[in-house]
DNA sequence: CTTTGGTATGTTATAACATAACATTAAATA
DNA sequence: TATTTAATGTTATGTTATAACATACCAAAG
């Protein structure tokens, strides 16, 4: 990889896979989708994945052990991101505002930390779903 | 289990496991302390965690896949917990307050989202290590 | 007392997620 | 071209979690 912008043909492939829909995915399912390009291993794609993490292209959700695409131009500018996760229809929105941010120094502050990494996750029904 | 404040067997041993230090553990370090006792397979632990932290008694910590004991009362009342883990002495200060509490429901009004479980999680360096 | 039904438990096997270790290829440049 | 560096491929294994089925225990209904 010779920069941030050009992605090796194997970070391509799994960018492709996650960008095609706002949906979380295994690192198992993304192997499975990429089978037909000659995937044969998951390292294949846990080696993707850590790349594109680092850019800030894909996000890593905990509670699922899945990984979706950044819908932002970049998550890194800012405090951090928050995760609404449906139950329902698997549906993600992907919250990286003000709020959070201020939230997570404020908590910072508070325990007298240095937070490198985050996680904000919810569960739940979204507005759709509990319509329907 | 007869109610919520008696345990079963099995479930005071992970129960007295996790309460010995304020330290997350994941499910097989817990087996593996509890072989001498009698237990023998994963689901043994993972049963009585269920039961634990449907209690409010153990939490999950998800992007350790790691359990602790909840050093609150109760946190079932509040509108969730933050836990912040140092990622050099593995100390997890759980912090469950009102600045938590309003944060989360401000989320779930601005995305429309009735939340069932959330997951505050920080990696990072407490004071303590930062000091030292 | 004994049958029935619920809850807890035990056991085996396997699914699902992730990384270590090493071999090979390919591209960049001295 | 020789060197070295990044990317990739491959095998094996480690780690986390659950499915499926069997057994034990206890309490209430008959």
């Amino acid at each position: 990889m010779t920069n941030n912008f050009e992605l090796s043909n194997n970070e391509r492939l799994v960018m492709d896979v996650l960008g095609r829909e706002n949906s979380p995915k295994s690192a198992y399912m993304i192997l499975d989708e990429l089978r037909g390009s000659g995937f044969r291993a998951p390292l294949q794609v846990y080696r993707a994945l850590e790349k594109l993490i680092g850019m800030g292209r894909v996000h890593r959700l905990e509670s699922l052990n899945a990984f979706i695409a950044c819908n932002h131009i970049s998550c890194e500018k800012t405090g951090g991101t928050a995760f609404v996760i449906c139950n329902r229809c698997e549906h993600v929105q992907e919250v990286c505002d003000d709020s959070v941010s201020l939230f997570l120094s404020g908590l910072a502050k508070k325990t007298k930390f240095k937070a490198s990494k985050t996680s904000i996750e919810l569960h739940g029904i979204c507005d759709a779903c509990e319509d329907a």
